[in-house]
DNA sequence: CTGAAAGCGCTTACAG
DNA sequence: CTGAAAGCGCTTACAG
């Protein structure tokens, strides 16, 4: 044993794996590794993770055909103890394939009726956001969306665009299809979105973007252009990135790196026992700045309708 | 065979690693997760170690406390067939324990005579940044610099410092102490730091932050206070962020994803047949853009001074 | 309680 | 060229 100590002995983990059939390790799927809101979620789930001895394996699976090969091929099968998937939307084939596999498994982002899960109610949080603009006012509201044809890869653009028809609906608004256009969920994509907004005829006065990177690409457009806000145009975003509370900008907050904290909780103390899986629905919360104000020359009719809005909540 | 297809057999890749020696992993080490230049390094390595069929193991050490672990405990050892690491600075002894280790290494971000490297040359940068403002006509040049003290984890900074020092004494100014504070590399620290260069006397009417992120954080303390820039105070960064373009700012680059994609191919082609360890230094550019300005007073004199520093690159 | 043996599931050198 | 056997370095059930 000293003699261990003294040579610097590690047991090899391929070995003891194969003897035990443990891998201590944990595999983290994530689309991809440039975005701001993977990074932050890995992050957290790193810390749990790495604090109960695991090891992280990284799977960045790129675009449609990067995920389509890892649900077939599903390289993590007999490598890691458990996974956590981020942000991919699952059908109900590929779930029970998944399954199937018998690698624990928890879902951040989409709920599941096989497997664990933390997000948000992304629905009710772009409602909000879009019912801040309406009770300023707002009659003509913008949507900067995620990518155009993405129907499996993520569901947080196609929810947030039902929440922002939810609410214009719900105040009597008829959602227009001019005023929705995709952004990339990056800077550049929100700047060029927001210049498709603003040759819109008659232009949007307030816009929803769904991420606070393409919210401030939208807002240097509109400075760009000459153009005041919030006195010309309103712009909330989403996430409530450290930069949003940086350039003032309205947001929807929510949680992320707690969302990669919890999800790695919930993993490890995953029984598999048949108990129902947990879903996590995290609060979200408007944080009012100074990128959205009451719609021109209404101001004294909004003071009225700006009641109900108080305190409201995703 | 084909039965082997039908029932979805994958073998044991620990079975498999015991019997060939061989993991197929690579890990990744980084300071953090949170700060995007490691993201951002990580992602370019993934990209290249997925295409050929590489896994990749996280390891996030955190403070110094992780460091030490990480550098005595070696958990990567038997585990996999490579490692990167990216931005710790290693003392002589620390790189021969590592060596002795067995696990070919490269390194991002610091020069080694054990092990190949990327990095760039940050004394030569954080000269062409400060260069750039003296050549403007600013005397009184700050500095926002990483964490006070941190002589092992980060070179990064120190180097960008004597750049920075070094600069200034070339142009027959000596560096005051008081112009030299710390920002953490993140937004708030950033603007932290300008808030207490704004506070001595006199304030200095130009200063180099060490990231984009810290600068972008001091633009704003310098709106917040009702000075301009670059009329009243000229700021330059370092990285090229996404968001340097889109804020204006005026910035040194370097090659992000490009790091670490040519850390994973040298650490794929890595011999150890006693080759010299490659040291790739990859340049960096000035991108002169709104941020930076001629000190009030002296334009004139400027149009004379402005021409050696045409081209100027680290 | 201690220690030697079997076995985890592969790869690969080797005998046929 | 094919196929059976040994061995990779552990863990753990089992005999003593």
């Amino acid at each position: 044993m000293a003699a261990a100590k003294e040579l610097n002995y590690v047991a090899d983990p391929h070995a003891s794996r194969l003897a035990a059939g443990k891998t201590r390790s944990i595999g983290m799927v994530v689309p991809m590794f440039t975005q701001w809101f993977f990074t932050q979620v890995v992050s957290g789930a790193d810390a749990v993770l790495a604090a109960s001895g695991y090891d992280i394996l990284l799977y960045s699976i790129g675009g449609p055909e990067g995920r389509n090969r890892f649900l077939t091929s599903m390289p993590f099968r007999k490598r890691v103890d458990g996974l956590i998937i981020v942000d991919v939307a699952l059908a109900a084939e590929e779930e029970k394939a998944l399954a199937a596999a018998g690698t624990p498994i928890v879902l951040v982002g989409n709920g599941s009726k096989l497997f664990p899960s933390v997000r948000i109610d992304n629905v009710a949080a772009a409602t909000t956001a879009t019912r801040h603009l309406v009770n300023l006012g707002h009659e003509h509201v913008g949507l900067i969306s995620g990518p155009p044809d993405d129907p499996l890869h993520f569901t947080a653009p196609l929810r947030r665009r039902d929440g922002y028809q939810q609410a214009l609906r719900q105040q009597g608004i008829e959602p227009r299809p001019e005023f929705e256009v995709p952004g990339n969920f990056s800077l550049k994509g929100g700047a060029e979105a927001m210049a498709q907004l603003l040759a819109v005829h008659p232009a949007p006065t307030a816009v929803f973007a769904q991420s606070d990177e393409m919210a401030i690409g939208a807002l240097r457009t509109v400075r760009d252009s000459g153009l005041r806000v919030p006195e010309d145009i309103s712009i909330i975003g989403f996430d409530d990135h450290d930069m949003a509370e940086f350039v003032g900008l309205t947001t929807i907050f929510q949680p992320v790196v707690a969302q990669g904290e919890l999800a790695a909780t919930l993993l490890l103390q995953e029984t598999g026992d048949g108990d129902p899986p947990a879903g996590v629905v995290l609060p979200t919360k408007l944080r009012v700045r100074t990128t959205t104000g009451p719609l021109r020359g209404v101001r004294s009719l909004l003071m009225s309708r700006r009641l109900p809005h108080r305190g409201a909540r995703a």
